[in-house]
DNA sequence: CACCAGGCAAGTA
DNA sequence: TACTTGCATGGT
């Protein structure tokens, strides 16, 4: 996938509370929905800690409704946020410093934070060394015959903690790819389209 | 028109 | 545990 398709210099963000709202708002939503959302966020000067503790819940909806489900992500993003100030008093550095284990459990408290949104939380904005499994990774990775379809998060994760080394920058990049390729030639219904990956799996693409 | 997008929670059995 | 449903916009 590297060769492919190059580094992908992941998260798409300025800064780690940019991720973090960026991996609320992705939930089941494509990115470029998001990109607008994060660009009022911007305009009206609320992406920070302390404006989005500020502001009112049907304001901070309204200015993200390109992304979809906005009423509850608004919600969600309140949620994260109040975490945040209340477990360490607004520092996302203090956050960051918890062990992987605890932030995660902590971050799985946090009502509209699930697994994945977790992890990317803690790989993307706190790096660390964890890998992030979505959609992409269990239709791909069932494709290729690896994994059943509906296979459950924690263990299909466990097969990459399993076979790849506990690297941060492989994990980052991985997902990274994965994603680049399941939005470009991995799509629900099989469709094929000039995979470049085609030739490079003992000669046979069988993603698409 | 149908389908899809970097999920999650809450309800039911 | 194993389903099912609601949440919603915007692009193809």
């Amino acid at each position: 996938m590297h060769q492919a398709f190059g580094p992908q210099d992941w998260w798409p963000g300025d800064s780690p509370l940019e991720i973090i709202v960026g991996a609320v708002l992705t939930q089941n939503t494509n990115w470029a929905n998001v990109e607008k959302a994060i660009n009022n966020l911007k305009k009206e000067k609320v992406l920070s800690l302390k404006a989005l503790k500020e502001i009112n819940t049907n304001k901070l909806a309204g200015l993200i409704r390109s992304s979809g489900y906005y009423n509850i992500k608004a919600k969600r993003l309140k949620n994260i946020i109040n975490f945040i100030f209340s477990e360490y008093r607004g520092s996302l550095k203090k956050m960051f410093s918890e062990s992987d284990e605890e932030l995660r459990k902590k971050l799985l408290c946090v009502n509209g934070i699930g697994r994945e949104t977790a992890d990317s939380i803690m790989c993307y904005a706190a790096q660390k060394k964890v890998f992030v499994v979505d959609a992409y990774t269990r239709r791909i990775f069932s494709r290729l015959g690896v994994c059943k379809k509906d296979i459950e998060y924690d263990v299909i994760q466990a097969l990459f903690y399993k076979h790849l080394k506990n690297d941060y920058q492989l994990f980052n990049e991985y997902h990274a790819l994965m994603v680049n390729l399941g939005k470009n030639y991995c799509k629900p219904k099989p469709l094929c389209h000039n995979c470049p990956l085609k030739g490079m799996l003992n000669g046979k693409c069988k993603l698409t």
